[in-house]
RNA sequence: CGGGACGUAGCUCAGUUGGCUAGAGCGCACGGUUCGGGACCGUGAGGCCGGAGGUUCAAGUCCUCUCGUCCCGACCA
């Protein structure tokens, strides 16, 4: 392909708005375009790069499931059925100006955020029998999503590609196996050949609440991915920060003397920074306690000051359904007091007193009085409040804590979620009332698994990894073309400038993608710095220099090494690595 | 959804306490000189100062509202 064929141009300076690495080197490279917050539309070259990814991922995902295609649009009925309507904040819903005999506003349809909801009844309305299990499909597909916040270039988008792979079977055991034994050594093996093997691991994450084992994400270390990875040091073992158990560096001294309970006045005084500066106490020795209502009452959690409260966590420790922050009237009606001021004395016994293990070992401790504006200070179990059967936890972790398993301080790391693989169980097949046959004549319901692959997160994150100073590195198996070749002639009749074509036309024939900068009116240096931000994995440079000097110039994106090649010997040389 | 910052030429920005006939660099067009690391000289085109109200003799500049964009946090199959 010609250069000068591509409309979109490079660019010297960064976007004033350019909120990252990715999103400023694709951008000023002429990849992709912003339309709006988390919307871009591909370019030419951003768009053979997302084309490459996909087109390498379908490789990985024919083998275990059949390639479909579904509709962006869905009735309002089917996710209806679900129950997500309303509980997908993000959501879009969408309304037709034409729909008349609807108010405006009167949205009917579903931009889908993910497809279960189409997927689930397709796959029903062709599947009966026993016979017809296990199936898989997938699709690629744009997906649509009102992230409350979008950043990071493609990272987080509001419109992004995404692969989208559901299997469904008999048994729970044939579930797992596809999991554990199809789906996952697929994705390995795609991230390997993407280029992101050597930096994305395996995290332990929420399975979501209708599933009995962590889900499995694909995590790719990087400083400007948005998930906190806490690893157990030297192990596989990583788990995202939303489901890492943790112990809280001990603190407190069980040999400190008791002193007399107080109540302090601190008018307005909520949060444990400002908190335990008012009282001029350490942070560790204040205490934060949510409220929460559940099916099972009213739960008082206590942290330590500095933790916050982990719900899912919590939500198991009481083994409850559901559960959710208690109302500003609940709050005063249990405490007597605003919000802000909860403690753990005095509550009413209906009131379950749930503590978490960094709580413990502390003497006069701080705590909400369960009074507007008041704390109270050296608190002490035993004495004041009761001594908790078992100390829980129920925090989100923080860097610093430790597995409680092994006792070791965890690694932090920052990773990009590049994949995710979860077990549906039932809880789509029941929605929908899918169920089969089996063998002995009984109707059981459907297993089912879903499994994502962001692939223009992946474009975002090879950005976000793979550059220099100059630009773009693009690996290979996904890079806008292999070759770019770079004729340094003054016009078209000249030798240097019909040695390129040629050049890049046997290159073609080998099976080589090539672009040949034929734009002879700008100048060598800025062409070889668009070179170098573009990132194409090898250039060539033919000039009456390089002629001279016996051939091309062929210089490696990655390494920088160059050297100059017969031009006959170009191609094999290639062919070789 | 909370907190913060910013909207002036295609892009990056300057524009003092209101005085503007709105600027610079890059990019773009034309002419010339260059020609292997973002060349140089000259000429030129290009703006509803995000939008709507207001204050004022006078608003890019002050006030209110609104829309947009980014950052931090909350949220996140």
């Amino acid at each position: 392909m010609l250069q000068s064929q591509i409309f979109a141009k490079t660019s010297k300076s960064s976007r004033a708005d350019a909120e990252s690495v990715n999103a400023d080197l694709l951008t000023r490279a002429g990849f992709i375009s912003k339309t709006m917050a988390g919307v871009y539309s591909f370019l030419p070259l951003g768009w053979r790069v997302l084309r490459n990814i996909e087109n390498l991922l379908r490789e990985e995902m024919d083998p275990i499931g059949a390639e479909v295609f579904l509709p962006s649009l869905t009735p309002f009925e089917q996710w209806e059925k679900t129950g997500r309507l309303n509980s997908v904040g993000i959501l879009f819903q969408a309304c037709a100006a034409n729909d008349l005999g609807r108010k405006v506003h009167d949205a009917h349809y579903v931009l889908n955020s993910t497809h279960e909801e189409v997927i689930t009844p397709l796959v029903q309305s062709y599947t009966v029998s026993h016979k017809d299990f296990p199936c898989a499909a997938y699709q690629i597909q744009t997906k649509f999503r009102n992230e409350a916040r979008v950043k990071s270039g493609l990272l987080r988008c509001r419109e992004f590609r995404m692969k989208d792979l559901y299997s469904f079977h008999t048994s729970e055991e044939d579930m797992l196996d596809y999991f554990f034994h199809k789906a996952i050594p697929a994705y390995t093996r795609f991230f390997d050949r993407v280029g992101l093997g050597d930096r994305t691991v395996i995290a332990l994450a929420s399975g979501g609440d209708f599933s009995k084992e962590y889900s499995r994400e694909f995590q790719t270390l990087c400083p400007a991915g948005e998930d906190q990875l806490f690893q157990i040091p030297g192990t596989d073992t990583y788990y995202n920060r939303e489901v890492a158990p943790s112990k809280a560096p001990p603190w407190g001294d069980p040999k400190e003397k008791e002193l007399p309970r107080k109540d302090v006045e601190g008018k307005g005084i909520i949060g444990v920074t400002e908190l335990a500066a008012f009282l001029k106490i350490e942070v560790e020795r204040t205490t934060k306690t949510l409220i929460f209502s559940s099916d099972k009452g009213f739960i008082a959690a206590m942290v330590r000051g500095g933790y916050d409260i982990n719900e899912e966590k919590l939500r198991k420790v009481v083994g409850c359904m559901r559960m959710q922050l208690a109302s500003a009237e609940e709050v005063t009606t249990l405490t007597g007091a605003k919000v802000g001021y909860a403690g753990p004395i005095g509550l009413p016994a209906t009131v379950r007193l749930v503590w978490d293990e960094s709580t413990a070992h502390r003497k006069n401790f701080e705590c909400g009085a369960n009074e507007t504006d008041k704390h109270t200070t050296n608190a002490n179990f035993g004495r004041d409040v009761a001594v908790p059967e078992k100390f829980y936890d129920i925090k989100v972790a923080r860097e610093g804590d430790m597995d409680p398993e092994t006792g070791k301080r965890y690694d932090v790391h920052r990773a990009a979620e590049v994949g995710n693989v979860f077990t549906l169980y039932t809880k789509f097949s029941d929605a929908f009332g899918f169920h089969f046959t089996d063998k002995d004549g009984k109707e059981k319901p459907v297993y089912m698994g879903c499994y994502g692959i962001g692939t223009s997160r992946i474009m975002g994150t090879l950005a976000e990894i793979l550059h220099d100073d100059a630009g773009l590195q693009w690996p290979t198996a996904v890079a806008p073309f292999h070759v770019h070749v770079l004729p340094f002639a003054k016009t078209k009749e000249e030798e240097s400038f019909n040695v390129a074509l040629d050049l890049a036309a046997s290159l073609e024939k080998a099976g080589f993608t090539v672009l040949v900068d034929d734009r002879l009116d700008t100048s060598a240096g800025s062409r070889m710095a668009d070179s170098d931000l573009i990132g194409i994995p090898k250039r060539i440079v033919i000039s009456q220099r390089s002629l001279t000097a016996g051939g091309g110039e062929v210089k490696d994106r990655k390494t920088g090494a160059v050297a100059v090649h017969p031009l006959k010997e170009v191609v094999g040389m290639l062919l070789n690595g």
